[in-house]
DNA sequence: TCTGGGGTCCTAGGACCC
DNA sequence: TCTGGGGTCCTAGGACCC
């Protein structure tokens, strides 16, 4: 029965930040072009155009790696609002193919395409329609996917590339996986690919023919999972869980690279505040409170060190998390080293905070709806209009974490 | 080469509880 | 007294993805 077949389209974006970027300024059309930053930064690539990967530049390179291997490309900085505008239209052409659209980046999505036979006709005129749709109204191509899992349409858009569509008949999916690279399996890294090759495995092939203890024992079950699937055994669930479920974020997170290292607490504390704001502000948005919040500190010598905290009460507020962040600092900071960047994160996510004492629940509402009247004006003025400035520390550092209710300029001294 | 920023998921050890 | 086993939470680190 037809029915029973699972038809699932992949569709990625080619080169999209660098043909996004075309859009607003075509002069760049076929040239080498290098996404994320200025050729002499600090920084990695986002993304090159083909021109420039002839080239050897690829994304996460270098930025001044990438300026020695093609002198000649043009370096451009990322603009992330553009990129979330024209993804929102390549949604809304994608939702015009199928009620089950599931986007997995800023750039690719999930189609289920299964029950659209007689709407679209057959998978590969759905795709030349899809292709078509896609240029005539984002003015961007694609390259599409087709198979009867997410595994195998991903893979095919992958080698589709660019603007192409590759359809992996039902029933051909052993076939098509066995000789392929494992690296070509998504999440397959450098790291993983070095352990499967001392172990003898380099293809999906080699792979499917291990024993299940041998895989579980080295790999674990995600190594049972994928050998089931080059097996052709299916998996299940393909929508809600396969690859994760993005309805909600797990984590919110901010972090920040000197363009030269610092040592200086001043520098160290302002930037930590802002991250702290940049975070706290989300959590408003998306109308969570976090338990949890989290220091990233990278040294000059690139070792990295995260230091965690749970509060007993969730919160979505800059001075809190501030707070708690710094302290973390002060812990873990070996004194004078140079800091290379610094992260604030937080998680453990709650709809709303437990209101356990009454007098500070009213002092935390007043900040609340402040805050909110900040984050009001930023979106009107731009981010720079308001600042919760260093100033305010000498408060932050007298408050207790037993009395948050101290915080608000406005109110007593810090006594406890 | 000299290594961004924003995420997800997994592992593993210790604390703590039953 | 020389020592079980499971479950869950917390924290740290790391692989991986775009």
């Amino acid at each position: 029965m037809a029915e029973c077949v699972r038809t699932v389209f992949h569709v990625d974006m080619d080169a999209f930040f660098v043909s996004v970027e075309e859009l607003f300024d075509p002069s760049l059309q076929g040239k080498p072009v290098v996404v994320g930053g200025q050729r002499h930064e600090r920084g990695v690539v986002s993304a090159a155009s083909y021109e420039a990967r002839k080239f050897g530049v690829h994304s996460a390179m270098p930025l001044r790696t990438a300026a020695r291997l093609c002198p000649q490309a043009i370096f451009v900085d990322g603009h992330p609002d553009r990129y979330r505008d024209c993804s929102e239209k390549v949604y809304s052409v994608l939702t015009s193919f199928s009620p089950q659209v599931e986007m997995v980046s800023i750039d690719e999505a999930y189609l289920d395409m299964s029950g659209t036979r007689r709407l679209h006709g057959p998978p590969l005129l759905a795709a030349h329609k899809l292709h078509q749709r896609m240029k005539a109204e984002t003015q961007l191509n694609c390259s599409i996917g087709i198979g009867t899992s997410r595994l195998i349409a991903k893979v095919c858009s992958g080698k589709a590339k660019p603007h192409g569509v590759l359809y992996v008949v039902p029933g051909q999916e052993t076939r098509f996986l066995a000789p392929l690279d494992v690296r070509d399996i998504p999440g397959v890294g450098k790291v993983t690919e070095q352990k499967l090759q001392s172990l003898g495995i380099r293809t999906v092939g080699d792979m499917a023919r291990k024993e299940d203890t041998f895989l579980d024992e080295h790999l674990g079950k995600w190594g049972l999972a994928l050998a089931g699937k080059a097996r052709g055994e299916d998996a299940g669930a393909w929508f809600a869980g396969e690859i994760g479920d993005l309805d909600a974020a797990k984590s919110i997170s901010h972090e920040h690279t000197y363009n030269e290292d610092t040592a200086d607490i001043a520098q160290i504390e302002a930037t930590l505040m802002r991250l702290s704001e940049m975070v706290a502000r989300r959590l408003r948005e998306q109308k969570v409170h976090a338990r949890t919040l989290q220091l990233k500190l990278r040294y000059k010598d690139f070792t990295t060190i995260t230091r965690a905290h749970s509060v007993e009460m969730p919160t979505q507020l800059d001075n809190e998390i501030f707070y708690e962040v710094r302290k973390l600092f002060h812990a873990n900071w070996r004194p004078g080293s140079q800091v290379r960047l610094l992260g604030v994160q937080a998680s453990s996510f709650s709809a709303e905070s437990s209101q356990a004492d009454l007098l500070s629940g009213q002092a935390r509402d007043k900040w609340q709806q402040a805050l909110s009247a900040v984050d009001r004006v930023r979106e009107k003025f731009g981010e720079s209009s308001v600042r919760l400035g260093t100033g305010m520390k000498g408060g932050f550092r007298e408050r207790t974490h037993e009395n948050p209710a101290a915080l608000p300029g406005k109110s007593k001294p810090p006594s406890q």
